[in-house]
DNA sequence: GAGCACTGC
């Protein structure tokens, strides 16, 4: 099957680009449909309709000159205009359901504007159906096949992107996969040569563009859930802008769930034809009343746990999602609602009843977030009906949709990241959330039949003091990977670079400044070979790095392993009743060393008992987790193999734990940390912030000098994941950044002093044995003095 | 003696 359908590809194709689709040479069909300003007529021969109807729906048609009669008679025809396959009863149901969609009515009017513009934004409230339907839409006025392209559709989630991808198969009426598939990572679920619709995350688009800035395999790209402001969606659309201007055949269409687009039809005004044209979609979800308190509430976790209840005893029957910031918070919440329901519920069974309460965060395990899922309880007879109370974080507000919701409690508050470019460190921090935040909360309220909001905060507030959008997320963020991506992207200047959201100068120096001391870029700037190869690995520069130069060390199995169970979240279980054992269990595969050993020596431990199905359970591991690493170490490895980094090990585990921890230094040593005092102490050197070992950390004793993959600030700072260094490697691995002319006076400049004196008979002078000879940058030969980085550039 | 909002390559 497959060779007769891309003989008749060849066919078409031979034709070239503007040509009829279905091998038919007279056009003048096409141009009559849909050359007209009011509804076509389509002067179609009895003849003509039968062809299209039985043999070949896409007869006359011609790319991006597609009117929607014409796209509406070859849904309605016999075969599909992809397979050529007979229509199955499955595809009629389906479609009549889809005729039904506030958006199919608008096919008309979209297809017009598609035609006469390159980029479109294009606003609807979910549940219109533009996800799914929009992008046939396209594939009808594009016929990507008939050219060899694709239409993309980026998610900012795998799951939609799987899901959307089933679903629009099915709707097409063809084998998921094959002429509709999806692209996320460790999957590609596409036939190359086949697939002409694409679903994927922006993730892999944006990885897709590195080795092809100009999108060449697509025809149109079409962005969905600009609204979120994710991160990968907001340097997609730098770069596709970019794209779009090199490119004028190449149409983008930015899709959004909020009225707030202004900013990004002014953002794509290029060629000065003004700004990008608006396309809206009605939305289709059931209204949603919303009250709010009449004085601001101090503590809102105790107010939301009283809303809760009162809905319960004096509202009608419906489930209700509440929503709050974090596990801790969650488990609390969960068991309180459950005590004081259950009693009201003894006290009264007739007018309330009973409830089942549900926690939902995304390191709860697969099989637990079911739950949510669940029916609510049943009731006796003649007393009343039961009722599920969802508490979850925002990973219900985006990620996971729970029908059957009918009251949301919101208290206006969710964790956000941000970032400090002064001392590095990204952490969380409960911050309220915006309006559109806020309407998309109120929203799970209406998705069956029409619901209440509560907000726990007043309107005045709602109003006056919550920000329109969340603040994008490329102003929260260490931008390290980002701009190194941009390079590679084929980006120069990242000072003028047109971002939708521009970041904070310092950002942008931080992140060049630490990309120039890994040897990632040059002084003037430009990217590396070495860079260039960091670009292609998955990971952080610093872990990149690492990996990289690891052979040179001769443990680059071992770092490998150790890279990817550190790109993967925390492996440790501690169920909150078997505290004791778990730790006892972390102590016995503890590495004392260093946090990077330990990680190694799990993972060792788990594959070597790989047998025993209960391993990780038994050791308290999380064994998702480990599964993730597995999947993470082999696709690093393939990456590898591309390069022909060789995988090396040492027999002798004394010695390799010494060469472990030389390599981290090799990507780690802007975060080390000096012993001061005698209060478990430390001092980070450059940035000078007081910081202790986390408690979860393993090391024995408290070592003088520390690496450390992790700054979080908690209750207080702490340095996560750490292992034992020695000084001397510092000094040699990485002597430009630690030239200690240029360091403030210190403890731990003096303490280095003294290792550099003892090493190299003076206290200044820095020379190395340049062992990390991958780059020209971490030693300096011949004693050369090191030459001053004119990166980054200074901001005032 | 803490804690991990969420997502992505």
């Amino acid at each position: 099957m497959p060779s007769s359908k891309s003989k008749r590809k060849q066919q078409r194709n031979k034709k070239g680009g503007g040509k009829p689709a279905a091998g038919h040479s007279g056009d003048t069909k096409a141009k009559n449909v849909s050359g007209s300003k009011t509804e076509p007529k389509m002067s179609l021969s009895a003849k003509e309709l039968d062809i299209i109807h039985k043999q070949q729906p896409l007869y006359g048609m011609v790319s991006r000159n597609v009117s929607g009669p014409r796209v509406r008679l070859s849904l309605e025809s016999e075969v599909n205009p992809f397979t050529k396959q007979p229509h199955t009863a499955q595809y009629k149901q389906i479609l009549e359901g889809r005729k039904t969609l506030p958006i199919f009515a608008q096919m008309d009017e979209f297809l017009k504007l598609f035609q006469q513009n390159q980029i479109i934004v294009l606003v609807g409230e979910t549940g219109a159906g533009k996800t799914t339907q929009i992008p046939q839409f396209v594939v009808f006025a594009d016929l990507p096949h008939t050219r060899g392209k694709m239409v993309a559709c980026t998610q900012p989630r795998r799951v939609s992107a799987m899901t959307l991808a089933k679903r629009v198969a099915d709707e097409m009426d063809v084998q998921l996969g094959r002429q509709v598939g999806y692209s996320i990572r460790f999957e590609d679920m596409t036939e190359p040569g086949t697939t002409f619709l694409k679903y994927m995350t922006d993730g892999m688009l944006l990885r897709e563009a590195m080795n092809d800035p100009d999108f060449t395999s697509y025809s149109t790209i079409i962005l969905d859930e600009a609204h979120e402001h994710t991160l990968a969606t907001g340097i997609l659309m730098g770069v596709l802008k970019a794209a779009a201007k090199r490119r004028p055949d190449l149409k983008i269409i930015i899709m959004s769930a909020t009225l707030d687009v202004v900013k990004f039809q002014k953002y794509f005004n290029i060629r000065s034809s003004g700004q990008a044209p608006l396309f809206k979609v009605p939305g289709r979800t059931h209204p949603v009343e919303v009250f709010y308190t009449q004085e601001p509430e101090p503590d809102y976790v105790e107010v939301a746990i009283r809303t809760v209840l009162m809905i319960h005893r004096a509202e009608g029957e419906g489930d209700i999602l509440l929503f709050l910031t974090g596990e801790e918070e969650i488990e609390d919440a969960c068991r309180k609602i459950k005590l004081e329901a259950d009693e009201l519920h003894n006290q009264d069974p007739d007018t309330v009843g009973p409830i089942s309460c549900i926690p939902l965060y995304s390191s709860l395990p697969p099989a637990q977030q079911q739950r949510i899922f669940d029916a609510p309880p049943q009731s006796k007879i003649g007393s009343a009906p039961g009722r599920k109370v969802v508490v979850s974080t925002n990973i219900a507000e985006t990620s996971l949709t729970i029908d059957g919701i009918v009251y949301v409690v919101d208290p206006g508050f969710s964790k956000q990241k941000v970032y400090n470019p002064r001392i590095r460190v990204e952490s969380l921090l409960v911050s309220p959330i915006s309006k559109a935040s806020a309407q998309q909360r109120a929203g799970r309220a209406g998705r069956t039949r029409p619901g209440k909001c509560f907000r726990l905060y007043t309107e005045k507030d709602f109003m006056k003091e919550l920000d329109e959008q969340t603040y994008p997320e490329i102003l929260r963020s260490n931008l390290a990977n980002t701009v190194l991506e941009l390079l590679k992207l084929g980006v120069k200047d990242l000072v003028t670079f047109d971002f939708v959201d521009a970041p904070a100068p310092e950002t942008l120096m931080r992140a060049l400044e630490l990309l120039n001391y890994l040897a990632a870029l040059d002084d003037d700037g430009n990217l590396t070979p070495l860079g260039a190869m960091m670009a292609d690995f998955p990971l952080d520069p610093q872990l990149a790095k690492m990996l990289i130069v690891s052979p040179e060390f001769r443990c680059s199995n071992e770092i490998l392993t150790i890279t990817a169970m550190m790109s993967v979240p925390n492996i440790w279980l501690q169920p909150a009743n078997q505290r004791r054992e778990a730790d006892a269990a972390k102590a016995r595969l503890t590495v004392p060393d260093g946090d990077q050993l330990t990680l190694l020596n799990v993972y060792n431990e788990y594959r070597q008992n790989s047998g025993d199905k209960n391993w990780a359970w038994n050791n308290y591991i999380n064994q998702r987790a480990m599964a993730q690493a597995e999947n993470v170490r082999s696709q690093l490895e393939r990456v590898m193999e591309q390069f022909e980094i060789e995988l090396v090990s040492i027999a002798d585990t004394k010695k390799l734990y010494v060469a472990v921890r030389q390599a981290l230094v090799n990507g780690f040593f802007m975060q080390v940390a000096h012993r001061k005092g005698q209060q478990g102490n430390y001092i980070t050197v450059k940035d000078n912030q007081v910081v202790a070992l986390h408690p979860s950390c393993g090391l024995e004793g408290q070592p003088e000098w520390v690496l450390f993959n992790e700054f979080v600030l908690t209750t207080r700072p702490y340095i996560r994941t750490v292992s034992e260094i020695k000084p001397e490697w510092l000094l040699e691995y990485a002597a430009s950044y630690y030239d200690l002319r240029s360091f403030p006076e210190s403890e731990y400049k003096t303490a280095l002093q003294r290792v550099s004196a003892k090493r190299y008979g003076t206290a200044t002078t820095t020379t190395s044995s340049k062992r990390s000879g991958s780059n020209g940058k971490s030693g300096t030969p011949d004693g050369r003095e090191p030459k001053k980085p004119k990166f980054p550039p200074q901001t005032k």
